[in-house]
DNA sequence: CAAATTTATTTTGCATGCAAAACAATAGAC
DNA sequence: GTCTATTGTTTTGCATGCAAAATAAATTTG
């Protein structure tokens, strides 16, 4: 081959992309007890983490896409997951609340993260820290 | 927090999803002077690496869905990239011919890694083969 | 204070990713 | 040799991801 730097086996990029999405289809048994897809379940996870926060906050916490956003937090209204309410001070801003339903079902997801794990063996836990610190560092130069 | 297993900060597949999303995003410029999408770009990589391969054989290189690469391989003969022929054998397979452009393209490409490369400076040479190392244990694991 | 600018969110149009169903063609079983 | 099972690809319906345009409301300017 001419051209080595266009080998897919020398692409750090494409394992990303490789990895990224084979992840979110490992957590589809998990997350469909719950009725959630991954980014949703992303937004609970930022929710049970601080409740009550503006869609610009969690946008930032969770990397979803605006767009996306939206819909994503109209689906989870309907299923009265949560309530988008306006900010009183700052009528631009919206607040998302966790609604009981949505309180509730922390409770079914703390057996998620074990489950999830358990479908990459080869990684130890020292491994997976060094996987986050590198990530970190990517998602750092990419921000 | 009740369930620290529960943090975005403790979830690993949280960070690969960021990471994925901001290398594809990373690609943009360098893409859009050719006119190619992140996917459209790996079933380039993967037919200079390789002419003239099955459709299942480049889904299984690219790890690229099924359903999308109909559209991709669409919009790429609509280019005049690549062309796609049955294949005389057995007329259920059918096989992905460079064309002309397609071939040519290479050459321009050959600069992209490096301009990709440059947008993480925080990741050395070192840093980057760990990562794949990783990676590849997470692709294995989850295949 | 009215106009221009900035900030927060939504909308739009397009490109996947994903699962499941539909099709087409070959291979196997009897 | 038909009938059935399997393989390769496409289609369909839905859920994002992404950029750019559109809105709405607050802030800054002059």
């Amino acid at each position: 081959m001419k051209y080595p730097q266009l080998k897919l086996d020398n692409q750090l990029c494409h394992r990303l992309y490789m990895a990224s999405n084979s992840v979110v289809r490992a957590y589809r048994d998990a997350l469909c007890t719950l009725e959630l897809t991954y980014p949703q379940y992303v937004v609970m996870m930022a929710l049970w983490e601080e409740d009550k926060i503006t869609i610009a906050h969690l946008l930032q916490k969770t990397a979803i896409d605006g767009g996306a956003m939206t819909q994503i937090l109209k689906k989870m209204t309907d299923k009265q997951l949560v309530m988008v309410i306006k900010d009183e001070d700052d009528k631009r801003k919206k607040r998302v609340k966790l609604q009981p339903q949505g309180i509730e079902m922390q409770q079914q997801a703390t057996a998620i993260p074990q489950q999830i794990r358990c479908q990459f063996p080869s990684i130890n836990e020292q491994e997976a820290m060094q996987l986050i610190t590198l990530l970190d560092k990517l998602n750092t130069d990419l921000a």
